[in-house]
DNA sequence: TTCTAGATTAGACAGGTGTCCAGTCAGGTG
DNA sequence: CACCTGACTGGACACCTGTCTAATCTAGAA
């Protein structure tokens, strides 16, 4: 129902949820979006339908923590930023998240809807993700950043992130696009 | 099944259509997207469920027709520029269409989700919306205006139709806020 | 070892989805 | 007028969703 479960799950629970997150990647990769449900994730976890439901309360809900912990594993392997121009460095940032998302298009595909439902625990989940983005072009704009220009890089990223969810481009389309569209963005604004 | 049938609907079919239409805009206004089914929709037009599918393949594709239909109402309605420059006519691109979905968020919201979904009737659609939207755009930069500022106009459009879609902010915030964003696009770039 | 809390289970449940089909009805044609 | 085509009907279908419950495991405490 609502998430990992509250307060410190046990070593048991947590073994349980880690399967079921492994089982979820694998069946996405498998049979893909539409043919994955929560019971056949289930299975493959070697767990019931109701066990399931205790950590997961939805598909999208999945697909959610599956794209955050993508997110998250990515974001720690990066390095230092080696160019010392802004436009450069969020170019980087782009870089390295159209070509992470590049490696799972269907989780990104499949993420992409999933952010767009109601339950709360998606809700919880977008704004840490949106936050996520964000975070990463702040630091790579520097600090006396325009918050304007943080936002615009915001919502394009977002568009560019819905457009290769819906199939119109390919992530790393979408990757070789971005360069120039941060390029209009901060000329003329440092 | 598939859209409005193939080849010349007749004047009964045109009639059918159109009652369904307005049920759907109906009743989404006053039960909201999650209690609407297209079989709520059939009992509000007086047709049975099944006619219903034979003209709206799902509550994605209604959706999405719906919409199309408000933008290109909206657009009929749509009065010369009274701006010289770039920048105010793309702002008024923007606080148009935002004002317009700002009557209908419910609507808004739904087609955002609906948009995303993977049916043939949707696909087609969601290419006529994503098309009118660069058209706007076009005619409002004028003739010589740069391709990546104009796909970097439509991705942060997108983007903004996503977040309050996902309800991070009305739409009415949306075109206040896309007011700073075009600036900052066409920013340097003419 | 026994006890016990809590994790897990099978299976039923009430809803929704989109499809299908045999039968009805209505309007234009002859 | 009777006829025929095709729009429409009602109801059943298979499947998916998320929820619930009573019973059963299982690991750590006593």
């Amino acid at each position: 129902m609502s998430s990992i479960p509250r307060r410190e799950p046990n070593a048991r629970q947590t073994e349980t949820a880690e399967r079921l997150l492994a089982a979820g990647a694998e069946e996405l990769r498998e049979v893909g979006v539409e043919a994955l449900t929560i019971r056949t994730v289930a299975l493959r976890a070697g767990v019931s339908a109701a066990t399931a439901y205790t950590y997961l309360s939805s598909k999208n809900h999945l697909f959610a923590e599956l794209f955050l912990r993508h997110l998250t594993a990515e974001a720690a392997a990066d390095t230092a930023y080696d160019a010392t121009d802004a436009t450069s460095r969020v170019q980087q940032v782009t870089r390295r998240m159209t070509t992470s998302l590049a490696t799972e298009p269907a989780l990104a595909a499949g993420a992409t809807q999933a952010l767009l439902g109601t339950d709360p625990d998606v809700e919880r989940l977008r704004l840490r993700i949106g936050a996520e983005f964000v975070e990463r072009f702040k630091v790579a704009l520097g600090e006396k950043a325009d918050p304007v220009v943080l936002e615009t890089l915001t919502l394009a990223f977002s568009g560019a992130l819905l457009q290769a969810g819906m199939g119109l481009m390919t992530y790393t389309e979408m990757g070789e696009r971005l360069d120039a569209v941060v390029a209009v963005i901060l000329k003329g604004n440092q």
